[in-house]
Parts: C-alpha cells; sequence; structure tokens
DNA sequence: ATCCCCACCTGGCCGC
DNA sequence: TGCGGCCAGGTGGGGA
C-alpha cells in the first residue's frame, strides 16, 4: 500500500485522534508481522499517553509519555483504523487485525493480511533508530535539492528507476511515485544516473527538474490524500485520489497520455520489480 | 563499498 | 467450480 503520500495520510488521520490519549487496553493478533513485536510490548505501551505522532519517510512515529516511542512501518499491506465509539463497542478482531489500542472511547486498529510491516518500540530517539538513521533526506525537505542529488549519482552506474527507489539516496519513495515522476521529467527509467550529472560533480538540467517534479508529484499526491489501489484508505476509511491522476503505473499497453505521442506505455523488470514507462517520450 | 536478489506473506485475478 | 500461475504500493539481510 503506501509510500510517503500514503503514510503522510494515515499520519494526519490518526492525530487528530489519539493525541493526549492514554492507551487503557491492547489486543494483540500473537502472529509475528514481518519482526516480532517485542515481548515487553505490551507492558512498555499500557498507561502511556500519546504525545505526538510524527512520520519519517514511510515510518509512523508515535512518542509516548515515558520517553518510549513507538516506530511503525506499513509493508506492503499494512494500514491503521480509526474505529468510533460506535464500531468499538463489541468489536471483535477481524482477519488480519494485528494489533488494536484501546483508549477511552475509542479503538485503533492496525490490520495486515501480509504481515509485511513492522512495529518496534525504543526508548530513545526514534531518529537515531538503526533503520532510520540511514535514510536519505526526505522529498519535501531543504535537504533534497539538485547538489545533493547530484552528488548520490555522480559517476555511479545504476539505473535511474532503482536509484530512487534506494531509501538511503532519498527517502519515502515507491514504485508508483517513481515511475510517475520518471514519466513526467521525460527520463528513460533505465538510464544511468552518472548520465544526469556533468563531470565537473553539477547537475544537468534534467536532474533538476526530476527534482523539482519529485517535489510536485509528493505534494500532489499528499493534498489528494494518497492513492488508494486496493484497499487502502486514510484512519478514517476514506479513500485516496492520486490513484486518478496515473500517467504510466498499471497503465501497460494503454496509449500514452501526452497529445503528440501515439506510443502505448510498456511494463518492464528492474530488480525485479514492475517499470511502467512511455518508450517513445521518456529518453 | 556497492548493488542485486531473495525471502517474507496473503489474496485477487486470469486462463484453462 | 477449481486450480495453477502470476501479480501486488516494501525492504532487511545475505551474498556477489
Amino acid at each position: 500500500m503506501p509510500e510517503l503520500p500514503e503514510v503522510e495520510t494515515v499520519k494526519k488521520g490518526l492525530e487528530d485522534f489519539i493525541i493526549n490519549q492514554t492507551i487503557k487496553k491492547i489486543y494483540l493478533s500473537g502472529l509475528p508481522l514481518r519482526f516480532p513485536l517485542p515481548n515487553n510490548f505490551k507492558t512498555l505501551v499500557l498507561g502511556k499517553e500519546i504525545l505526538s505522532v510524527g512520520r519519517r519517510a514511510k515510518y509512523l512515529l508515535f512518542y509516548l509519555s515515558g520517553n518510549i516511542s513507538i516506530i511503525s512501518h506499513l509493508g506492503m499491506s499494512g494500514s491503521y483504523r480509526v474505529l468510533s465509539s460506535t464500531e468499538s463497542q463489541d468489536y471483535i478482531p477481524e482477519k488480519h487485525d494485528h494489533v488494536i489500542f484501546e483508549f477511552k472511547d475509542f479503538k485503533v486498529v492496525y490490520n495486515d493480511p501480509r504481515r509485511f510491516g513492522y512495529i518496534f518500540i525504543t526508548d530513545k530517539d526514534p531518529q537515531d533508530h538503526k533503520l532510520i538513521k540511514p535514510l536519505g533526506p526526505e522529498p519535501m525537505s531543504n535537504s533534497f535539492n539538485e547538489n545533493t542529488l547530484a552528488e548520490a549519482f555522480y559517476r555511479k552506474d545504476r539505473p535511474v528507476k532503482n536509484a530512487l527507489l534506494d531509501q538511503s539516496i532519498l527517502s519515502g519513495l515507491g514504485n508508483i511515485y517513481v515511475c510517475e515522476a520518471l514519466f513526467r521529467s521525460n527520463i528513460n527509467p533505465k538510464k544511468k544516473i552518472k548520465q544526469l550529472v556533468y563531470s565537473d560533480g553539477s547537475p544537468k538540467n534534467s536532474l533538476i527538474i526530476l527534482k523539482n517534479k519529485i517535489n510536485e508529484i509528493i505534494e500532489e499526491a499528499i493534498a489528494l490524500g494518497g492513492s488508494s489501489l486496493k484497499d487502502f484508505s486514510n484512519a478514517e476509511g476514506k479513500m485516496g485520489y492520486f490513484q486518478n491522476t496515473f500517467t504510466v503505473y498499471g497503465r501497460e499497453g494503454e496509449s500514452c497520455i501526452s497529445e503528440e505521442c501515439n506510443a502505448n506505455i510498456i511494463r518492464i523488470i528492474q530488480s525485479g520489480r514492475s517499470t511502467f514507462y512511455c518508450p517513445n517520450c521518456q529518453k
């Protein structure tokens, strides 16, 4: 499900309900997520108050009282949903519900069919956690710009599609937004990243465009509440709308949206994952 | 160091 | 209706 805009959407939805609320009870399915929950998860979390909710890349960060933080990644199919007080009454855990947080008047359910998600707990700054620390800059932060990107791409030989999925270069993008950003930038996903940088290390114009298109897409997608494929929805169960603006993702064999182009979108496999692009527009 | 590939899971869809 | 095969928004860890 979730890339940065979807996680941001979930974060905003949860925030409205859980800030300053105390965790009264915890339900666990007992099934392992990608990594098993720590044994003392319940003990550490029960009775704690949620002070704030943050996001780093595709991770949700819950800051609790008592200097405890929960780090949560949704994997491919994880979702959080807030149950209204009516729904919360007599709610029986459904299939793939793995963690349920009970508050005074409502419940928050973490559901994850594929169990690729994971939840960690830490008593240190989550930003220092070993999974968070190596992450590259947030796309909407100042530390993501054409110069940092040029530095990461300098003399490197990998395809730009793969590099943009690499969370240590730039964090938060996934398969959809990378494909869409490359289309908007007219860059072929197979292009080697060193070709976007001059030999003196400065960014070529195409790299500056790519950087700007990434910002543009992330901003638009957040404004539209993310993309709803399959069953993604925000914490209140509402769908996102960005999928209606997809130009290449999932459109194999369909015609390119560009007016003056007669080509069809094709799908190739790069590092084991589907890449969608227009062979005519993206050079 | 750098990069690729596999594994981890369930479920939906398509063709036979 | 059933079954096999393929596909899916991610990424840690191991190996080349």
